[in-house]
DNA sequence: GCCATAATTTAGGTGAGACTAACTTGTGAT
DNA sequence: ATCACAAGTTAGTCTCACCTAAATTATGGC
């Protein structure tokens, strides 16, 4: 049994796919072609093509008409490529400076480049970071994923007092939004009240009251304050 | 007059020819296609039909069978890419401790997928380099280069002392060997002797006394060493 | 249980960038 | 001056990754 090292070398556009493909399953279990097209902003029959490549490749598992579901394989190689993501997200705003509202475009680009060789030098030289500047954790080198249990803000209850864990970080605008409002990773936040019928809800951050609409809420992805 | 920006996005393959061309030109003027074949590693064919179209894009001035040379905006875009290039060979060594061998192959990869901003935050973050760790001269952000005269190390008489201004950077081996030699940018050397018919040149370097092929030689550019 | 509609796939096409095989052009040696 | 050969080009394919238009399948409301 001869074990070869198979080292494929997926291009950018498949690296992309599996990243959502990944994404998705994460949140529904199955990813749909529509759903994939949307969120690469690609026609669904472009997705229904490549579904087929990557399942002939054995990176994804595929039943016609009824959603994709990465192999190991698959996963191996897009924890592979959200590793290098958010190391260099996490990179160039802890090394280079970069605000955090435009570490994820250049590292979109760059991911597919980068060596895993850079992407470990990278990760130490910033002292091995857990997460990247969203708060989203980043996969280790074994390819383990460890993440933690979180819950929307938007659905946590009044008067629960929570600390922000992730926020989303597709959209930079809503990233600069976040900083004003000192919605960052780490920050304690109150819910201090929530308007019936997905209304505005109210928080203390610390010692600023805000009020944010529950779209925005949804984005910012909160854990419990254990006791102290 | 509407003064567009035209940043055209050029692909990958394009930075790529475009840079070989460059090259080329500097050494004898135009670049023959078989030349830029055997640069990028590709079939005489391929670059026919690459030519023409950079040539239908304005990217270089071409005669039929009598080959190439870049236009104005052709050649800003070849600096745009070096600059790119030489700025991450120099970034991953001096911040990220690469070893000069390597950091090339990292740069060629890297150079199509970074951004103008990146760029200037790795120079600024390393104090705005002039040459690259090889001892190449990195472009201005404005498109000059200031190319240094330079001699191969083969073309210099016995008895005179030079100063090593720049090697080749494709071979990592003869990088590796070449740092064993202490032959690095900067270094003082002294040519000994010259053997006839391209044999080894011995040199003395620092205290120790080296010999080395011809064909090393020419990889090697000095630069006298000007009375003090 | 049928059927409108949403989700998905097939069919057919495009452009980039590469290839091989076969042709044409330019040039240097005689 | 010609002619062999190297340099360059054309012709015809291929793969990747996308597209639009037209079919097909699945499903939820009645």
């Amino acid at each position: 049994m001869t074990l070869v090292k198979a080292v494929k070398t997926l291009t950018a556009s498949v690296e992309d796919y599996l990243k959502v493909i990944f994404e998705l399953e994460a949140g529904e279990g199955v990813a749909g072609t529509n759903e994939i097209a949307a969120e690469l902003g690609v026609a669904p029959p472009s997705v229904s093509g490549m579904i087929r490549r990557l399942a002939d490749n054995g990176l994804i598992a595929y039943e016609r008409y009824r959603g994709v579901r990465l192999t190991k394989t698959g996963r191996r190689a897009a924890l592979k490529t959200i590793r290098r993501h958010r190391v260099i997200e996490a990179y160039l705003t802890s090394a280079l400076g970069y605000p955090w509202d435009r570490v994820h475009d250049e590292a979109e680009r760059l991911e597919h480049a980068a060596s895993d060789e850079l992407i470990d030098r990278m990760a130490a030289a910033i002292g091995e970071p857990t997460t990247d500047p969203h708060g989203a954790p980043i996969p280790t080198r074994e390819g383990t994923l460890e993440e933690p249990p979180v819950v929307p803000l938007a659905s946590v209850a009044e008067g629960k007092r929570v600390r922000v864990q992730r926020v989303g970080d597709r959209n930079p605008e809503q990233l600069r939004y976040l900083a004003e409002l000192g919605i960052t990773p780490g920050q304690k936040i109150e819910v201090l009240t929530r308007a019936p019928f997905d209304g505005p809800i109210s928080l203390r951050v610390g010692r600023a009251v805000r009020s944010i609409g529950s779209g925005l809420a949804s984005q910012i992805l909160v854990a419990p304050i254990r006791s102290v």
